[in-house]
DNA sequence: AACCTATTGCAAAAATTTTGCAATAAATTT
DNA sequence: AAATTTATTGCAAAATTTTTGCAATAGGTT
């Protein structure tokens, strides 16, 4: 695992929480993808090792420690670790075969972003940008 | 209504789809929020005029023809004219009261998101930008 | 090793989305 | 204007996804 273990097992305890045996489970199924996963995939990649349940609750919990962030690439949202864990970057989707790209977009426009929300009077904290087309493979079909 | 409903009507015509009742209801409905709803708020909003199911089946429709756009604010996806009927922008979430704002990035941007694709052999055909952050009132209190 | 209580699994409910089919109603033709 | 054609709707019901309550389990501490 490439991914810093420590760091999650801190943001548990910071907290109080623990870091069960479900707890690792997801968390290495989610480093273990470099893309960002759909529930329905994570919760049947981890059956065996735990309720279709516990991922749901553990899916929330994740995403309000800031553990996790949900991505929307097409119709569904998916899961991805979130930049605690991962530089930031963004998606590039094919919709035709729905191949995902992982880009990032660069010092300049990142910032523009939030320059962005200033002006209309917002603290910007977060933001999503997904961008679609069709990749060169399909291009050329 | 501000919106055109004639280009509306082509757009069924020109596929040989039928202008219905609930097609104009459906569409109306759109066309006077000025904010992306959900497709809660728009069944429950349409109640009387048509069957959920219909809903269901018509958002569909209009998505696969390009009359709405499906937005993805917060946690769940939003509904809204498409870009054929509305002009292009983004949206602006405020996290702690959900007020949503739209905004324009402006032409630089927009063409950067395009070439942006072109340097890893996409062709980009849309994308999606969500801010979110704290609005001007949230952040005072 | 004993204790405390957060967390899990199970069962079941609730909510959301999809499907099949007969009845209805747009649009076209007569 | 009536008849015709067939896309579309509503209804009932299934399928899927997400949430909830509670007793049993198992982290982490003392």
């Amino acid at each position: 695992m490439l991914i810093d273990g420590v760091k999650f097992k801190e943001i548990l305890d910071k907290r109080q929480l623990r870091l069960t045996g479900q707890r690792k489970a997801l968390y290495q199924s989610l480093a273990g993808h470099n893309q960002p996963v759909s529930l329905k995939r994570l919760a049947s990649s981890l059956s065996g090792h735990m309720d279709q349940v516990t991922v749901y609750r553990n899916v929330d919990l994740f995403e309000s420690i800031g553990v996790i962030n949900k991505v929307y690439t097409g119709w569904k949202y998916r899961i991805e670790l979130s930049e605690q864990f991962r530089p930031h970057h963004h998606h590039m989707t094919c919709v035709n075969c729905g191949k995902i790209i992982t880009i990032s977009l660069g010092n300049r426009m990142e910032k523009a972003m939030e320059s962005f929300g200033e002006k209309h009077g917002f603290k910007i904290t977060g933001h999503q940008i997904e961008l679609s087309g069709l990749c060169k493979s399909c291009l050329r079909v």
